[in-house]
RNA sequence: GGGAGCAUAGCUCAGCUGGGAGAGCAUCUGCCUUACAAGCAGAGGGUCACAGGUUCGAGCCCUGUUGUUCCCACCA
């Protein structure tokens, strides 16, 4: 065997070693096997602007422990990993790059720039996925994609042209959400609202015959430049007269008609709105119905047009205030109101959104949004936890088209192509197109999609989908997906509905809901508040397993965690005890030839570990079929640490000192036992527990491919665990008194048993002497013992003489206190057996259970009055 | 306005289909017991937010209330 294990847990010196070794060795390539089911996870493609942060190491910690159980369970489990080009973000970074050069896009052409895109996707995209590495991620590399890589490109041209020719992709002049920053339209779901403090100007606009004025109120006065009419509710009996003249437009003094709509609230202000079809979303409907011009009074950047000369140029703020300067001067302000209300702003980079009217590319959603709703409603596709099917079928039911044009350059070009000459449209798959009309090069859009347009088709595009590959036919639909609930409407749904229009198939069976990862304080980890805790410097310090033990543990599908360093370093702690208990037992081996296996002959305490450890194996797979991971982890925690470490090393430890079959015995078992453990917690702490397990006898490459214990019904021995429990009992018992009396370890005593079942505590003798400070140990049916401390437990009653530090009046205090609360516990129970309705409706398993603690009970106060009665 | 989650020990949170409340951290006591002081053995600490209900039995199921967080909508 090899080398020593270094005294304490040092993960810096083995992990990225580890990783290596299992990338070269290609364990994490999953290949199509007819022998085998497949296991599929797609990893959400972080963008390639991205750092590796909290979120990700939480979403990867939870796929990487599910693709390795399922590998370890004989599945083909692939883990298809890849990163996303990211539109928006990317763009910006490259524009901002070539800003402090002093250049823009326009200078060096879309060409140029994507060349620029391109080699900057080269230098900086590898970063995220080298840093998911770190995190132990056992994704197959070998299939990693990215979104803008050809295979994606020609999914995404296959959806655009279908959609297109089924009449479910138009283009469209509609209002649309525009951000004054990125240059850009951008979809309803990426606009985030948030409450700013406002202004509620009140005015009045003179009716034209001069008859009076009609008030209202606005909070963006400046977009008065575009307003084409007002309007009330048509059952409102104050304006009925009015509806059909109409009023001019101060400042502009454009004649303006009163029209009558119901979208006008009456209750609300006035119960006169100014409509501004160019500027609003619900103005634009107004508009539409009543037929109204739209005055578009802004530029892309969010500045007042030449056609005001008076405030071209201004941008949306200034000329807020030059207008109410000028309202107020012509005498139409009225008052001025504070007023908090919520505007939309870009999830990029929160300037606060301009609706604005212009010609876009859709998705017709209603038709997509349908299936999308069944798939999940008749269980195609669960959520766990189920409740964000809430969320997921709110947003499908209240979808709107979907804006994917995007005035950017990197990104999928859209597929469409004009005619300068006739403006004949052609949709088509080709780079080219000739007009069918007049036989002209077409010019292609000039838009790209969406970056959410290509990640819609995610699941399948890496498949090699639209061909039919044999990967697709094996690997899809995909088993799970895990994801944050922050990003269903982005993602998950048009994946969903993509899957489904597409391939004919809901692309998941099930979608796993994870939390957020928020500071010690609860707060979300943001850069603008720097509190965000970089995962980099987690695993420098502490090892990727620490990092991942506390992310999984107490995590419940769907709920948010805090992270805290004192979580960390309890998790680091757990592997220190781990490697130190592997350590101890490297130790006890070596020199001796131990195969892992288990000895024919078993001690009890051998039967009784091996059976919990069995029970173990169950309730933990379990617990992972269901994703209850936090569950899972945590019952391996208690195992390892309390029933290996704490009780069955310490158990061993006398034999361990001797020779021959007992002592070799228990080093199977050792061996045995902690093999098994490691492979359970693999999935949980890969590296840790490959190193020990590599550094333990075993068969095969690595921990990795290892099949995952079963529970083996042949492994279970009650009778075994019952006595050990017993004696496990009266050790507790007797460390407590001790505790209790204040006596040091260092002073030992002899121990008396009495009991019924003696050969269980003669067999346990032994260990009495090493973890009750036992001197000596008697077993018998019952002692006549003079000043000593006696305890009683539920099947022995113990006599420690300790003459001087016998107190009789102490003891029998101590003893009636125990009798009370042993009767206090029969009562309880009797209660029960006494309640006619609980004998009647309770199953007998409970009512058992019942009685046998009764029993128990009953003995405890028998044993106890006894020992009183001996005292006085 | 609509919807959802949460409320359990001082703190952070588990508690799976209802059967006498758990962990980690913190606090206190005693231990260097030759794997581990990143450790060992103990202790204290809870009206499971409140009020009703269902049930033989409720932290868990139902109704309501309060507090809190989030999502959606957006009355200009």
């Amino acid at each position: 065997m090899e080398k020593e294990l270094a005294k304490a847990y040092a993960p810096g010196e083995f992990e990225d070693r580890i990783y290596r070794f299992w990338e070269e060795s290609g364990f994490f390539h999953a290949e199509i096997d007819p022998q085998k089911k497949p296991y599929t996870i797609m990893m959400p493609p972080p963008n390639i602007t991205g750092q590796l942060h909290m979120g990700h190491a939480l979403d990867n910690t939870l796929q990487d422990i599910l693709i390795r159980f399922k590998r370890m369970q004989g599945f083909s489990a692939l883990w298809l990993p890849g990163t996303d080009h990211a539109s928006i973000a990317t763009e910006a970074k490259i524009v901002e790059a070539m800003r402090k050069e002093g250049i823009t896009k326009e200078d060096i052409g879309r060409e140029k720039f994507l060349e620029r895109a391109w080699d900057w996707r080269r230098e900086y995209g590898g970063r995220i996925v080298k840093q998911l590495r770190k995190m132990g991620s056992s994704a197959d590399w070998e299939r990693e994609r990215f979104t803008m890589d050809e295979g994606c490109n020609k999914a995404v041209k296959e959806v655009f042209v279908n959609l297109y020719n089924k009449g479910l992709i138009y283009r469209g002049e509609r209002i649309i959400n525009w951000c004054p920053h990125c240059l850009t339209s951008i979809s309803d779901a990426e606009v985030e609202y948030e409450e700013q403090a406002g202004h509620f100007w009140h005015l009045r606009y003179p009716l034209s015959d001069g008859s009076g004025y009609i008030n209202l109120a606005t909070t963006r006065p400046e977009t008065l430049l575009g307003d084409t009419a007002v309007a009330v509710n048509p059952n409102d009996e104050r304006y009925k007269d009015l509806v059909g003249k109409t009023v001019i437009l101060p400042i502009v003094h454009r004649e303006i008609p009163i029209i009558a709509d119901d979208y006008v609230e009456m209750d609300f202000g006035t119960g006169v709105v100014k409509i501004t079809p160019a500027h609003d979303p619900n103005d634009f409907e107004v508009g539409l119905r009543h037929d109204l011009p739209v005055i578009n009074v802004m530029t892309d950047d969010a500045r007042i047009t030449d056609d005001y000369p008076k405030y071209a140029g201004m941008d949306r703020y200034e000329a807020r205030k030059a207008i109410v300067k000028d309202l107020e001067e012509e005498g139409a302000l009225i008052k001025t109101e504070d007023y908090n209300h919520n505007v939309g702003t870009c999830y990029r980079c929160a300037t606060t959104v301009e609706p604005r009217v212009s010609k876009q590319w859709f998705v017709k959603m209603k038709p997509l949004a349908g299936p999308a709703i069944d798939a999940v409603k008749n269980d195609e596709t669960r959520f766990v936890p189920p409740h964000f099917e809430k969320t997921y079928f709110h947003w499908l039911e209240n979808i709107r088209d979907w804006c994917i044009s995007r005035q950017l350059w990197w990104g999928h070009q859209i597929p469409a192509f004009y005619c300068d000459d006739c403006g004949e449209l052609v949709v088509t798959k080709d780079n080219e197109a000739f007009c069918p009309k007049c036989g002209k090069k077409m010019r292609q859009d000039p838009d790209t999609l969406d970056t959410w347009f290509s990640s819609a088709l995610w699941p399948f595009s890496t498949l090699g989908w639209p061909e039919k590959t044999p990967e697709m036919d094996y690997f899809y639909p995909t088993s799970v997906l895990v994801t944050g609930y922050d990003i269903i409407p982005f993602w998950v749904m048009r994946m969903m509905f993509s899957g489904i229009e597409h391939t004919g198939k809901a692309p998941f069976d099930t979608v796993l809901i994870h939390g957020l990862v928020r500071d010690s304080l609860g707060r979300k980890m943001s850069k603008s508040l720097g509190n965000g805790i970089d995962p980099l410097e987690i695993i420098k310090q502490y090892g990727a397993d620490a990092l991942r033990l506390t992310l999984v543990t107490g995590n419940a599908p769907g709920s948010d965690m805090r992270y805290s360093e004192e979580k960390i370093t309890a998790s680091r702690n757990f592997a220190n005890k781990l490697w130190n208990a592997a350590r101890f037992i490297r130790m006890n081996i070596d020199g001796h030839d131990v195969k892992n296996e288990l000895p024919a002959e078993l001690q009890t305490e051998d039967k009784w570990i091996i059976s919990t450890l069995n029970t173990v194996i169950k309730e933990v797979t379990e617990n992972l079929e269901r994703y209850e991971l936090g569950i899972a982890v945590q019952k391996l925690y208690d195992f390892i640490w309390d029933c290996l470490c704490d009780w069955y090393i310490e158990l061993t430890k006398s034999r361990l000192q001797g020779e021959g079959e007992s002592a070799q015995n228990a080093r199977m078992v050792l061996v045995w036992v902690l093999d098994k453990a490691l492979k359970l917690l693999h999935p949980f702490m890969p590296f840790i527990t490959e190193e020990l397990w590599q550094a333990l006898p075993h068969e095969g490459e690595t921990i990795m491919l290892q099949s995952f214990p079963v529970y083996d019904e042949a492994n279970d021995y009650p009778e075994a665990a019952k006595e050990m429990n017993m004696v496990m009992d009266a050790i507790k018992a007797i460390r407590i008194r001790r505790a209790e009396m204040n006596v040091p370890p260092s002073r030992k005593a002899k121990v008396f048993i009495a009991a019924k079942d003696q050969q269980t505590f003669i067999n346990g003798g032994m260990f009495f002497k090493r973890l009750a400070s036992a001197s000596d140990i008697e077993v018998a049916d019952s002692f006549e013992i003079d000043g000593a401390v006696t305890i009683v437990t539920a099947d022995a009653k113990i006599y420690i003489p300790m003459d001087e530090l016998v107190d009789k009046e102490a003891e029998l205090k101590r003893l009636n206190k125990d009798l009370e609360s042993a009767r206090s516990d029969l009562a309880f129970h009797e209660k029960k057996l006494n309640n006619a309705g609980f004998m009647a409706k309770a199953p007998e398993k409970v009512v058992e259970g019942v009685k046998a603690s009764a029993a128990k009970a009953a003995e405890k106060i028998r044993m106890i009055e006894a020992a009183i009665s001996a005292l006085s």
